[in-house]
DNA sequence: ATTACGTAAATTGTATACAATATAACACCT
DNA sequence: AGGTGTTATATTGTATACAATTTACGTAAT
């Protein structure tokens, strides 16, 4: 059922679009059951919105919708960076600090946006707060989701990102609560601005 | 299903209880199919916790799980109070404060939090941001499941109640974002002590 | 010509049967 | 006696058949 989701996921997402169970059914090779559940979970996340006996219409991803979510994303992460602050074990710390300076030096690439879900995830963790957790963790799947929608790659922004991540570990092992939450309000609202700008480009190439 | 959502919650929630499909089949008289749906959807609530094959864990709800609840609540009204400053209308204002002054003055009882769900409903779509009013909405579905869960009324509560909301209001009308979000703030940390009040009373007459 | 009604088609909601997988118990080996 | 492998059972994941509801179309009446 994951794989399902990952699927529809890749497929040209046309905002507007309409899909209805029997579709899927035959365009995936599937019975009705886990795509009913698929959907069920899509809907949850706020992709698509389910009418009945109409089919499921895929919601349009454009800039304006992914400053809406970047700005939720913004309350929760930004509260989650303050709490954290000074929280987060020496051990745990220094290994990240090492890790995204190897980057951010290294010039590498990080297709998968690995070691940042890895970062965000630690920090949402260290901020006690298990509901604040558990709601960042499901707005990470979110983000990831609209990141295969739009087609957002980290090429081109990976030092710059990595700076942004390593200023944000620096506030936090300072136990400098108001430093990391206006690190962790810089580094999304640049993040906002580069998956807006990946969404625009989707959409003027998909013009012609 | 969406009744059977409701029968699962009604039933006595003992946190950590084990529930498999099987037995909820035989529990309610339905099929497997919407007893999952329904599993699913309070997993996405985050009510409950689906392992494989050990059936579904009922998530206690003492005051400290409830003030996660609100905490991560605030953080998304207060922004959406601070964004609908000044963009109701007026005779949508004038609507909601006369409600709210005559329960005020009339001591009324409002047993389904009806008007308090319209205000907080109105306010989230005034943000003008729509993910963040579906969060909201999607909060105000979990808020009304735990206060069934945890038998929350509004008797005794309900004056002080309606002047928070008054306040609130009238910070907007006079498009004050600072007052609103300050009013919002208030009044969900004294709806937060309310439900965990509410939780430990049910933690403490369960006891016997 | 337009509207109302009825029927048919399509779509979702539900039930049940079957397959896959994980847990647990039990026997057997060391 | 303790550990490991195997088998049996329980539970979830999937497929399919059926019921209910809704939409759309066609026909007839005004």
């Amino acid at each position: 059922m994951r794989g399902l989701i990952a699927g529809l996921l890749r497929g040209e997402w046309r905002g507007g679009a309409r899909l209805t169970e029997a579709e899927a059914v035959e365009k995936f090779g599937v019975s009705r059951t886990p795509v009913r559940e698929a959907l069920l979970e899509l809907q949850g996340l706020g992709l698509v919105e389910l009418r009945r006996n109409c089919g499921a219409v895929f919601l349009p991803f454009g800039p304006n919708e992914l400053h809406e979510i970047y700005a939720v994303r913004s309350l929760l992460e930004v509260e989650a960076a303050r709490l954290a602050a000074g929280k987060i074990g020496k051990e745990s710390l220094d290994s990240l600090i090492a890790a995204f300076t190897r980057i951010r030096d290294s010039g590498g690439v990080d297709p998968d946006w690995e070691h940042d879900r890895t970062l965000h995830r630690v920090i949402a963790e260290a901020s006690g707060n298990h509901r604040l957790s558990s709601e960042i963790s499901r707005y990470g799947d979110l983000i990831q989701s609209v990141r295969e929608i739009v087609g957002e790659r980290d090429y081109g922004i990976h030092e710059m990102t990595a700076d942004e991540h390593l200023s944000i570990l620096k506030a936090i092992g300072e136990n400098d609560s108001g430093a990391a939450a206006a690190a962790m309000k810089l580094h999304l609202e640049q993040a906002s601005d580069s998956a807006a700008a990946a969404a625009e480009l989707m959409r003027t190439t998909a013009k012609h």
